[in-house]
DNA sequence: AATACCTTCAACCGCCTGTGG
DNA sequence: ACCACAGGCGGTTGAAGGTAT
């Protein structure tokens, strides 16, 4: 694909693959550091950041993620939890297993939109919107209109309670992983529950409150390419692997 | 078949927070 | 206490594919 001078744009599979390597060598942290010894970011050029790698990984490349659609109870669980917590996109993300922010905030814009336009050309009640909100339409989200007047719709104007994005911050965040439900346990205990061939059992691990669902297999493409043996090196091990940094970069 | 319009989603941007020196 | 840096998050953009005309 040509360069872009200011957009990198999308990400080649030879990119992937390095990506998938060292963030299985060196663990899924350090990200300007792969980015660097992985030869993704080049000093002095401008190409992938720590950043770009990070969001490359968490929303493409991880393992445990669920491709396709989703399903009426994610969606569900999706409007619920937005009510709950507004644009708190990562946090809501957690009681999705193998679904990233990003996804859950893509399906989120799809759905206002499907809302707004609804409410511009209103359908008759049997057949509208087949999904969700028919449960809590006539509860709707404590302080909230999330359905705007279609002319000035905010896709993202929180529906949820009081607490907008920017004021719900770190020491809430520390909360949920304090209780144990941050990515990192997640994912965790995702990896455990594969190991145990039994991948449904450890969503419900993820159920907040009554919420639980199962889900189909998933798999990012590149990784029900590559093996997946890397996962397993801890970090020691993988310093004495360094060199391979060389090897790879030059690609 | 051509095209215009719409939808989806990967990728990027900018801000904020945490951490280490 | 201050500063610099890296990582995380929410918001936005744009390319690609799909659908309607």
């Amino acid at each position: 694909m040509a360069q872009e001078e200011i957009r990198k744009g999308p990400w080649t599979e030879q990119e992937d693959f390095k990506l998938v390597c060292f963030v299985g060598l060196f663990g899924d942290r350090r990200w300007d550091f792969i980015a660097k010894v992985s030869g993704l970011k080049v000093a002095g050029e401008d190409n992938r950041t720590g950043k770009s790698c990070r969001l490359r990984w968490v929303n493409y490349l991880h393992p445990g993620l669920k491709r396709g659609k989703m399903t009426p109870q994610e969606e569900k669980l999706v409007v619920e939890l937005h009510a709950k917590w507004g644009n708190r996109w990562s946090r809501i993300a957690r009681k999705l297993p193998g679904r990233t922010d990003n996804e859950i905030k893509n399906y989120w814009r799809t759905y206002m939109r499907k809302k707004a336009q609804e409410r511009k050309h209103p359908i008759p009640p049997s057949s509208s919107s087949s999904n969700c909100y028919s449960s809590t339409s006539n509860n709707p989200p404590a302080n909230s209109s999330p359905f705007q007047a279609p002319e000035e719709v905010s896709y993202y104007d929180t529906g949820g309670p009081s607490l907008s994005a920017p004021t719900r911050k770190k020491s809430e965040e520390k909360e949920d992983r304090e209780k144990g439900d941050s990515m990192d346990d997640i994912w965790k205990d995702i990896a455990a529950s594969e190991e145990n061939n039994d991948i449904t059992q450890s969503y419900n691990c993820f159920s907040d409150e009554s919420y639980s669902f199962t889900c189909p297999q998933m798999a990012s493409p590149v990784w029900e390419f590559y093996s997946d043996s890397l996962w397993k090196m801890d970090e020691d091990e993988s310093e004495m692997l360094l060199p391979m940094s060389n090897h790879y970069s030059s690609w």
